[in-house]
DNA sequence: AAGTGGTCTAGACCACCGC
DNA sequence: CGGTGGTCTAGACCACTTT
């Protein structure tokens, strides 16, 4: 008897668009996240499961390989592979502070302080890669959540990059304006620090003076390796923290 | 003529343990971080790529793949494979702190305030997926940077995982600890986030009363899914920073 | 010695992009 | 349309861990 039965029930759509691999990581991680797999537990080997899916053993692999890179699975030559004893998991990667506030059940707002065309100073054209002075499209924007201030968020974009209408920017996420400008951000450099309020972002943010605020500064690349996007967001330390899963390759 | 004839000068050794792969991905990065494959050139595509080094296109694919997830290359399909126009990359992923500053050129020191061994209270045993009152290692440690404070760690580790020595944890980091005793962590879930500090972290940290702190908790787990480490660490957000590179997968 | 994951191959077909 | 990366296969051999 098979360790996990549970595997062998998982049946694949090989008319669907969707590649195979993916499709058993996913339903792989529908059975670890239902309890069907409990923690701990071991699974076959990637032989037996290769012939229990009906799928060659590479696509078997990348298919575990995907879970492990997202920290639901743990291997071991010689050994085998485990479900990781965790109980919740939030491997985030690249999401945007929106994306995160609606995952959580928040209800987001966006007000729009800022949003003009202008050259580029020397910090924010060194981070784009831009000569000084090109123009940018600057913009602050302060994040609520439930109707209490979240962030302020400070962004650079190349002005060749999206046309902003402020409308836009108060009902949707940066990111997913570019998305639908086709504009794909693939990868994105960030540093993540602590400092006290200002009196101003204190007010802004309704925190008390010299409150401790949680800074991020990020620079973003799109899938031709252009500079898309520089931004300096400060956070309220009361009110909001980055979760992440990091995983030994 | 090639786009990047650079890459034709990389050789492999079959007779070498390292992985074909590896060696080809290593290559690659050492020509594009000496700047003999130049940011955003384009990358002659896979096949042409593995014919020149003698490689099939499967492997050549994963070298192409294990950058792209480091964030050195972008793909799109249909188009090609570029150098990301980024300068430096610092793409650190699972570390501590500890190495963190080695690779930064600081002098690492570390201070052990508390380390014994005692009944898990609640929080910590719920970290660890272990019973409440179980035995843990309780650790307390100042880390210092040319003599300077950074951080205050505390940590926790179920007892049968490691038999600590203070002159020991003074000479090494925690994780260098763990690896020696045959630990191997491969996944953690931390959250960051900010806070003032306390009057009692200020004195320890040199800061002033209210100071922000950059703060980081973290559970670890080991290559067979076991919970190992649950640590509570604050850093001075003065003098620290996380850096990270995300890849959207 | 037996069982596991890790690497590598040669080839096939498909989906997307830009001309 | 031609060129690119994305997926998938069947099989081989190897390295590591445990018994």
């Amino acid at each position: 008897m098979a360790t996990t039965d549970a595997v062998a029930g998982i049946a694949v759509d090989r008319t669907s668009p969707v590649p195979l691999y993916f499709q058993v990581a996913q339903e792989l991680q529908r059975l670890i996240a239902s309890g069907e797999i409990e923690a701990g537990t071991r699974l076959d080997n990637e032989i037996v499961l290769a012939d229990q899916l009906g799928v060659s053993r590479p696509t078997m692999r990348r298919a575990i390989q995907y879970l492990v890179e997202r920290g639901l699975l743990v291997r071991k030559r010689g050994v085998g592979t485990q479900v990781v004893r965790t109980s919740v998991q939030r491997p985030l990667e690249l999401s945007s502070l929106y994306d995160d506030l609606v995952l959580a059940g928040r209800r987001p707002r966006t007000t729009v302080i800022a949003a003009e065309t202008g050259p580029a100073e020397d910090e924010v054209a060194t981070a784009l890669g831009i000569d000084p002075g090109a123009p940018v499209v600057h913009l602050q924007r302060l994040r609520l959540a439930d109707d209490e201030p979240i962030a302020l968020m400070t962004n650079y974009l190349p002005a060749d990059v999206l046309e902003l209408a402020t409308a836009d920017l108060e009902t949707r996420g940066l990111y997913e304006l570019l998305r639908i400008a086709g504009v794909h951000i693939r990868i994105a450099n960030q540093s993540i620090g602590a400092r006290n309020a200002t009196p101003a972002e204190a007010r802004l943010l309704g925190e008390t003076r010299g409150a401790a605020l949680l800074t991020m500064t990020r620079t973003a690349y799109d899938d031709i390796g252009r500079a898309v996007e520089y931004g300096t967001h400060v956070y309220r330390g009361s009110r909001y923290a980055f979760s992440l899963t990091l995983v030994e390759r």
